[in-house]
Formats: structure tokens, sequence, C-alpha cells
RNA sequence: GCGGGGGUAGCUCAGUUGGUUAGAGCACCAGAUUGUGGCUCUGGGGGUCGCGGGUUCAAGUCCCGUUCCUCGCCCCA
């Protein structure tokens, strides 16, 4: 029988994968919490709808992209393909009107049945911050502020910009929604199949379409800032001075588009050239519609997703630097004593590393191989008179320690 | 979902016009060193050549299918 393997799209994280994910997600949290944003989580599941009504039955990612089941109790259920909708359900559900404006931090796993590349994975992982019941631009500014710290803290601030655009208020929307399918429709036959679908469903994405017939035409189409309304145009020019006063660059792109219908005013994305097609980073907008559209009080709100694992590939290897001190034991009685002083030491914070067995030898071996800074032997003549050899790996020097100074010596 | 390139040891790879028991480096294990790691030297274990079928006297090598990875499209994080 075959060996299993993974499922596609899947990923094991093993230790030394997975200490740079979560030095991503620990400098996400931190940063976060600077901001005054606390930590939440929600379920990895959620009934369909959730996702269909808010993210809307056309994306791509609801209409082919979703885990969908029936449990044994009939519901449809669904793996969460992001995290708004979550956090926006969580938010009705709890009635956290109250507690306006909402500001969050989430991590976790996010799941969409697509083709895997790199940088694209069926089970992916996502830091998440939204800002609920905020209408003010300078949400907008804060929450953006706080992508380019996170990136920044993580030393890839540079490798990314930070594309804006606006997407107005429904008002202005529906305007441009009408002028941009007027437009195309005179070159339908010029269209790529791609954009000719995208006509019907959502014109605003041919913007951003990547095939040279269609960017021709997309260079003459009518612009989004000609059919904003006065109200969206002075949001937009305040979130622009906003992020100019918080010293975040960005540039302009009036073809940036989200693939999502929640989506108003502001759409960002911090984007990439180093991980080949999967450009995005950190990516979100506004969502002012959204806590509606899934039942609760009209409430606005903001937000962002960044991929981690996104993140890790662009972040450079952390030098980890664990301080590991083996106990190493020579003959039966230090066995025992070794177990002892092991939980003393680890009662008082420091990470000991002890096998399990092996000669002397081998048990330094070990703790060479593991990253141990430095060993502590005890045999029988240190057992007699009350000390411990303390070998620093470093220099190679070796050092006789009384008992009682030897968890001064390690702290230091 | 569409198109291109790949899959040989734990990892990175070599493998001739199809031809004996499929190799290297790193890693791993053991010994040199039964109270001392790293460096060195010696030895060792490890492969149904992704999987299934076909052609052939003979397949890691050629053909077909399939699966997974990868690049682009699509979509996005």
């Amino acid at each position: 029988m075959a060996q299993f393997q993974p499922v596609r799209g899947t990923h094991d994280i093993l230790p030394d994968d997975y200490a740079r994910f979560r030095h991503v997600v620990d400098t996400a949290r931190q940063a976060a919490q600077l901001f005054g944003y606390r930590e939440m989580a929600t379920p990895i599941f959620e009934f369909t709808d959730v996702f269909a009504r808010s993210m809307g039955e056309t994306s791509d990612a609801v209409s082919k992209e979703m885990y969908a089941i029936n449990d044994r109790g009939g519901e449809n259920l669904a793996l969460r393909p992001e995290y708004t909708a979550g956090i926006c359900r969580a938010f009705i559900s709890n009635g956290l009107q109250q507690n306006v404006p909402f500001k969050a931090f989430a991590w976790g796993p996010m799941f969409r049945y697509e083709r895997p590349q790199k940088g694209r994975q069926r089970q992916f992982h996502q830091i998440d911050v939204e800002v609920i019941g905020a209408a003010e631009p300078q949400a907008d500014v804060e929450v953006i502020a706080l992508g380019a710290e996170i990136l920044r803290r993580l030393g890839i601030l540079d490798k990314c910009t930070l594309e804006l655009n606006t997407l107005g208020d429904p008002e202005s929307r529906v305007g441009y929604r009408d002028a941009l399918v007027k437009y195309f429709s005179g070159y339908v036959d010029q269209l790529s199949e791609d954009s000719r679908k995208r006509l019907e469903k959502n014109p605003l994405r041919i913007l951003d379409s990547k095939d040279e017939g269609d960017r021709k035409l997309v260079a003459n189409a009518p612009l989004i800032h000609d059919y904003l309304t006065p109200a969206a145009s002075d949001f937009f020019k305040a979130l622009q001075d906003g992020l100019a006063a918080s010293d975040v660059p960005f540039t302009i792109s009036p073809r940036l588009v989200r693939g999502l219908d929640y989506y108003t005013h502001t759409a960002f994305e911090f984007v990439t050239t180093h991980l080949g097609s999967q450009g995005a980073v950190i990516a979100g907008g506004r969502y002012d519609g959204l806590i509606e559209q899934l039942g609760g009080k009209p409430t606005p709100g903001i937000g962002w997703a960044g991929g981690i694992e996104r993140l890790v590939l662009l972040s450079d290897p952390q030098p980890v630097a664990p301080r590991i001190v083996a106990i190493i034991p020579i003959g039966a009685a230090a066995e025992a004593e070794a177990v002892k002083l092991a939980g003393e030491l680890r009662r008082a914070d420091i990470a000991v590393e002890l096998a399990y067995g092996g000669n002397v030898g081998k048990r330094f071996k070990r703790a060479d191989k593991v990253g141990c800074t430095a060993a502590v032997v005890i045999g029988d003549d240190e057992i007699a008179s009350g000390v411990v050899k303390l070998k620093d790996f470093k220099s190679g020097e070796e050092a006789s320690v009384a008992r009682a100074e030897l968890l001064g010596k390690l702290k230091a």
C-alpha cells in the first residue's frame, strides 16, 4: 500500500519552519497590540451562508473554491476561506455594537480549493486585522499604517509597495460600473474570453486583466475618480493626507480592484515582485455594507489580511539563539541526581536538555547537535564534593562550580 | 478549470546510443576516543528510480495514463 502523503495543497510545518512562521505571527501580534488591537479567534468553520452572503455568491472564493460539507446533522457548513466574514459574524452574534470601534487582531488557517503554487496553498494561514464601527478615514489610515509597521518590523517593507485605490461609496460605484459596462460593451469582440465573462459578472475586474489586448482597452477606460461623489472624493483625499502624515508611502493604482463584493471606498494591497505571480502579501479595504448584509445593524468596517506563508518566504531566516543547558550524568548515582537538577533548573526557567541514555561522548554530541550552549557534567566525584563541572561550549572551557552557585552562573 | 516544465537515498543532484550488483556530496549510525561535543580519519545503514500499464531479450533511460511539485493564466493572502 502506498504511503500517505499530505493532502494536495497542504503542508507540514516542521520545527525550523515553524520558528519562522511564529516569528511572523509574534511580530504582527506585538505591533497590533501597540496600535490597541486585541487578539481573538473565531471557529474554523461557519455556516456556508456566512461566506456566501458576505463575499458574494458569484465570487470565485465562494462559487468554486469553498470546502463545503453537510455535517451529520444536515447543516451546511464551510471551512473559512477568509477571516473577515467570521469576525463580522462574531461581532453581530456577541452584540459587540456596544464596543465600537472594535479593533481585532487574529490569525489562523484558511482553506480554498485552488491550484497550488508557490505562495498559494489550499490550507494557508493569515494574520488579520479589523476595525468595526468606525466610518472615519482615520481608521483606514491606522489600519494601513499597522500593516506597514508589521512589514517594517519583519524587515521586508522595502521589498513591498503600497498600492492604493478607492472604489467609492455605493452611489459612485453604481455610476462607474455602468460607465465601464457601456465602454467595454463597445469592444466586446476585442476583449479576452475571461474579460467577456467579467463584463457580466464583475466588470471592475477587467481593469486588472493581464491580457495585452485588454490592457490596451483599459488604458482608455473611464476612471473611478471621475465618478466619485464629493463625499467619496473627500474621503479618499483624507486617507491620502493621513497616510502622508503617517509616513507611509503609497502609489495610487486606479486599476486596483477587489474580488469580493463587500468592499467600498478604500482598497489597498502591499505587493511585492519577489514572489512570482503571488504578489499580494497584505491586502484589504473598507466594507461598510458587510455587517448589514450579514443581518446586523448598518455598521462600517475596514481591515486587511496578510498571508503568513508569503511573509515567511519574503523575510530572512531568523537566527534563533535558544539558551539550552545540557546535563550530562556519569554513573548510576548521577542519573538520579541529573533528573533532580534538571527539575530545579527548569523551575527556575532554564531550558534543560537531558538525554535518555548513552555514554558521555554521545551525550555531548547530542547536546551540541540540539544547540546547547553549555553542559553541566555530574559524576560520583562531583556528587561527593558538592560541585558540578560547567562547560561552556563556545570557549570550550570547563570549571568546577559549587552546586549552590550553579543557578546564579547560568542565569548570568 | 486551462497551458508549459519536472519527480532517482532524509536533502541537493549525477546517471552515456536502453545493457551486469543505480552513484556522489551533505545528513544519519558506529568505531578511532568505556569522564567530554565541534575538526579529522575509517567503516556502515539507507532506493519497489512518484505510482500503474505498455514496447523490448533487457527500461531509471522509450511510449501512454495517473499523481504530486513547479512556472504562467485565473484567482488572491
